[in-house]
Formats: C-alpha cells, sequence, structure tokens
DNA sequence: TTGTAGGCGTTATCAA
DNA sequence: TTGATAACGCCTACAA
C-alpha cells in the first residue's frame, strides 16, 4: 500500500536538500561538484522512499524521452514470416543494453494514416526504426528529408536515408554457381512478395544477373510471386511448375516461402532434391531442419537488427556514423535440398 | 522547415481564445458545451498549424499515458518460435484500433533485474501485458497483488491474476484418441522447454492424463525436453528415441520442435508417419505445408493476444471483466504426419 | 557546494 | 460559454 507517489520533493525533504541537488546526484552521477556526503544522503533518501522519476515530468522538462520508435510496414507479416522476429531482437537487445525503451507501431498494410506524425510530431520518440520501408511511402521520405533520425532496415533508395541493408550478391552469385555446377539451366523463381516490394524484387534481379553471368536467362515466365505465406509460395509455385514443367531448380524468396516450394513439388510428385533442387533464403532457426535441409543463404537478421538499433542511437547522440548506408554480407549455406539436374 | 513546435499556445492565440478552450475542444470533443462557431475556428487553427499536442505535458497533466507495456518474459524464444509473433499481432491489431500505444520490453532470461517497476513506477505504462509469465516470477506477483493492471498470456496460477490461457484439454485427448485408434501403444513426447516452464508441463502432464483414459501411461523415461528450437527438438528426440526406440508416436511441444522431431526422425531412418507418427501444437501458419503436412493442434494465437489487450483496455477502462481468467479452446487439426501403429 | 526560480505543454478547476 | 490560474513532476541556468 504504498499508494501514494514519491517525488523529488519528497526525497528532497527526507534527505534535507533541494529538489534541484537531488535531480543532480540522480542524473548527473559525477559531473557535477558535489560533497560526497550529500550525494550519499540522497541516494539513501532515494533508495528508502523507493523514489522513481516521474518519466513524463522528465520528458518534459529534458526534452528526450529516451524511446525509439519502432515501425512494422506490414503488420500483417509479423505472424508469418520469421525474419521480423530476428530482427526484432536484435534491436531489443541493444536498446535493452542501453536503457531505451521501444516503442512498437504496425501498419496494416500502406494503407491507413501514416504513423510518423502520431509518434514524431507528438514527441513520443526521440528516433525511429522502420522495419521493410517500401519505397513509395512519402510521408516516409518527407522525414528523412526532415532530419528526424530515421534508420531503415531495408531501403527506399533515397540518398539521404540511414539504413542497413543487405548485398544479396555474393550468397546468390555462390548459389547460382552451385546451380549450374550441378547441372541446372532451367532454373525458375518464387518471390516472396509482389511486384514492387523493393526487397523481393531486389532479389529476383539479382538472381537474374547472377544467371546472366553464366549465360543463362530467367524469362518472365519462370518467375511467379508470393505473399509470404508458406501457402502463397505453395500456390506460385504450382503456377510457376504448370507453365514452366522443365524447370529443374528453383530459388525460392525466402525460407518460408521455400517451405511451400517444397510442398508442392511433393504434392506434384516431384522429390527435392532428386527431380527439383530449392535454394531458400534467411536461413531461419528452422531451416537446417526441414525435410529435406534447406540450402539457403544466411542473413543475419538479427545483427541487421542491431545494427540498425546502434546507427540510431548513434545519431541520437550525435556522433558521426561511418556510412549512411550499411551493407551487411551473406554467404551460401550448403545442406540437402540441391542436387544435379535430372 | 516548420521547425518551430506549435504549441496549444500558438493555436489559442490564432483562434483568439484561451489555451484551456483549445484543449476542451481538442479532447473532450461534445461533452461540454462549446459553441460551434467556436469549435470551428479552435479546429481550423490546429490544422493550418499542423498542432500536435506534447505527449509528455499530455501525459504529465493528465496522468494517462494511452500506452500499454508488452513484456516478453524470455526475449530469446522470440526469434526462434512462431507464437510470440502471433501474439504480438493480435496484441498489435487490437491496440492499434484503440489508439493505444505498445511499449515493448524484453528480457534475457527470467534473470536482470525486473522490467516491471522500469515501467510501472516511472508511470510510463497505464497497463501491462506479461507474455509467457514464470510462476517464479515474485516481482510479478507482487505487481498483480497490488491491483495494477496486467494481464498475463499464460497464467502463473495466482487466484488474482488476469489471464488469457487455453485450455489444452479438448484437442489433446482429440489428438490422443487418434493415435489411440491408430493402433499406437507406445507414445512419447518432447516437451518445447525444460521442466518448470509451465506452460511446457502442462501439455506433458495433459498428454498423460489423456492416454491413462486409454488405459495408456508415458513414463518419465518417455519424454524428453527441448528447449524452443527446431535444433533442440532434433537432439531431444534422438535422445528420446535412443532410449525408448519402440515408441511409435511422438507429441511434440509445439510445431517448431515438431520440426526437428521429424528431422531426427529421418536422420534414424525412420520414415514420418510409417515408422513414427508425430502430433505439434500451436498450428503455426507454415506447419500445413511441411513434409509431411503437420497434424498438430490448432491454437488461436492472434486471438489469444487480441483478447488479452481487450481484457486490459476494459480494466483501464475500469469496466468489469467478465472473468479474470479467460482459457480458450484448441482442436486438432488432422493432417498427414499421422498414420497407423507399424 | 547548494538553493532559487522559471519553464516544459497540457489538463483541470473555478470564476466570470 | 469561456478564460484565468493552478497544478503535474522534473530539469537547468543562474545566483548565492
Amino acid at each position: 500500500m504504498a499508494s501514494k507517489r514519491v517525488t523529488s520533493h519528497d526525497v528532497a525533504r527526507r534527505a534535507g536538500v533541494s529538489r534541484a541537488t537531488v535531480s543532480l546526484v540522480l542524473n548527473r552521477s559525477d559531473a557535477v561538484a558535489l560533497s560526497q556526503e550529500t550525494r550519499e544522503r540522497v541516494r539513501r533518501a532515494a533508495a528508502e522512499l523507493g523514489y522513481r522519476p516521474n518519466s513524463a515530468g522528465r520528458m518534459l522538462a529534458s526534452g528526450s524521452t529516451e524511446t525509439i520508435g519502432l515501425i512494422i510496414s506490414d503488420a500483417a507479416i509479423l505472424p508469418i514470416d520469421g525474419f521480423i522476429p530476428q530482427v526484432l531482437h536484435g534491436i531489443g537487445q541493444v536498446n535493452r543494453e542501453r536503457g531505451l525503451h521501444v516503442l512498437l507501431e504496425g501498419r496494416d498494410s500502406s494503407s491507413g494514416p501514416n504513423p510518423y506524425e502520431a509518434l514524431v510530431d507528438t514527441r513520443r520518440i526521440d528516433g525511429l526504426i522502420v522495419l521493410n520501408p517500401r519505397s513509395d511511402d512519402e510521408p516516409l521520405r518527407a522525414l528523412i528529408e526532415s532530419e528526424f533520425p530515421v534508420v531503415l532496415v531495408g531501403s527506399i533508395r533515397h540518398p539521404k536515408e540511414h539504413s542497413v541493408n543487405f548485398s544479396s550478391r555474393a550468397g546468390i552469385s555462390a548459389a547460382t554457381r552451385l546451380l549450374v555446377d550441378l547441372g541446372h539451366r532451367r532454373i525458375g523463381m518464387v518471390a516472396f512478395a509482389a511486384p514492387g516490394f523493393v526487397a523481393a524484387d531486389a532479389r529476383v534481379s539479382a538472381v537474374r544477373r547472377a544467371l546472366q553471368t553464366h549465360g543463362l536467362t530467367m524469362p518472365d515466365d519462370a518467375v511467379d510471386y508470393a505473399d509470404f505465406s508458406a501457402e502463397s509460395g505453395y500456390h506460385a509455385t504450382k503456377r510457376l511448375l504448370q507453365r514452366q514443367p522443365d524447370l529443374t531448380a528453383i530459388f525460392a524468396g525466402n525460407d518460408t516461402i521455400a517451405i511451400g516450394v517444397m510442398s508442392a513439388a511433393a504434392a506434384l510428385g516431384r522429390r527435392v532434391p532428386g527431380d527439383l533442387s530449392v535454394i531458400g533464403f534467411d536461413d531461419l532457426p528452422f531451416s537446417a531442419w526441414l525435410n529435406p535441409a534447406l540450402t539457403t543463404v544466411h542473413i543475419d537478421a538479427v545483427q541487421q537488427g542491431a545494427l540498425a538499433a546502434e546507427m540510431l542511437i548513434r545519431l541520437l547522440a550525435g556522433k558521426p556514423v561511418d556510412a549512411r548506408q550499411v551493407r551487411l554480407d551473406c554467404e551460401l549455406v550448403e545442406r540437402k535440398s540441391c542436387a544435379g539436374a535430372p
């Protein structure tokens, strides 16, 4: 029943000092000159009373919220794909270490009122991380141009953006080489999202370029589009293999899609990898334990989140950032879902 | 470059009224008697200036933060298991509709300083949702007893707790009946977490009870323990099948674990479902597309999250709650991972 | 080394 | 129907 809330005033009275002194002792640790004895007295009073500064008062006076916003551009993906939770985890870890809070804001698709002003204009947050930003998101562009601290996990190709992204080149070219070495010539792809979704498009064109290196092409007919879920991957693959029955290998847009691809293959009586080789993306924690174990391009999503958080923290501190756009590498992990072309 | 921030004072001046009037117009919509004309004038001024009330000021004056805390008891699970993201999604949806914000707080295992006081005592949040609470979490018990609005997703069996949980009975007895009807007599289990983790233990004992109904027992030797990941499920299953090679069916503690179970079966040369039947829990979105499609107990995690959020919102509004402890049902989804006992 | 005074932007209480 | 005025709890010059 310690229901009466304790304010800095109470602490001050108990310690026999002024409120200002309390604030100094508790916030500016050793910066200012205060007698050890006063410090001790204040600390003890605070501890005895169980004093906890009211955050609203602190925000108002200091102008800092110690909170960052985290926007998931398409909240519906959260329960379906394993990627975002990993990024979340990375962001959470860093913020916890730094004592920052995270305000999580989902967005129901790209429609609906933009959530930025609700957080930024009301000064609820000091900085923002946007997951899977869409390049047609005008309010986001405006926010970036306003110099408000924003870090993207992904990219909208804005010259002033701060972002942490993946360069899929290395992983994709290794994957492509693997398939080509195994004798595959007719290679298709199931993108993890509809055309227009930057990250998905990027993977398709990266694969295309890599194939060209080997003198191979991937015609439009050899690409189909899923919509994040394994189920959508299943249906896309069925369409794809119906249209292009000669394909001997398929790039899945990510590992969740790969589950659907393998399921569709099974449904069509094609064995993986005997009749059809499959390569995933992301290397989710369970991918090594699928049947067959999935050969995939490993991406360290947790680290991506952590780096984004660290970059934002630098921005908040006004420290310089080495590079506005960070690109992480990825690498091929060979497992059991690829074999020689039939 | 609208860098100068707009305060209610500016709006008041522009509309030719006082700050108090601005507040009334903007917050208490029609509650109070104000002339239509004044309303209109204030609204227009606010719109023209792009006025956004400062949240800290509002919190301080009103005492309400319009924010709820969300604690993930073991943050390390987030990137590994598909369950929490679904709950998150459900919570997020409801809060978005209601215009509430969500402060996400992870916790690094049950160690570390408890995060409750950091949120509650500093008045950063109006209410709290705790995911996967542990029953040995003393600070949490204290918080519940303090009458602070808390809703658990899961349970710590505290009489005063507000919680949303699952009654796995229906699903488990259906699953058990299925196995028994298929001729299985030696049935084992791989729990999704170590003993002591309430939710995992509950599933083990529920399975045990259901088997007893059919005159079967599941000795301790027929149970092994994983640790959330598919990988840990793989290893646990290997141990289990080594110890109890006669098992013809395995309950997996959840679908992620089931992936590991099936993988271990494959590694040991057992075919699923021909040589070994497997039943999962949760029915994650991808489970229908695994190879073989997983027979599992469906749990609507999104709804669980949504209900928890709605319950908390009622609590915040001071409205009565129908039941402090809500238990959702679950049901068996038959797919392809179970077959007649060999 | 410490205290005083003012301000942060809102909301709430009264008078008018 | 509206406007002063006082909280709300904290921080930070600046003065002592």
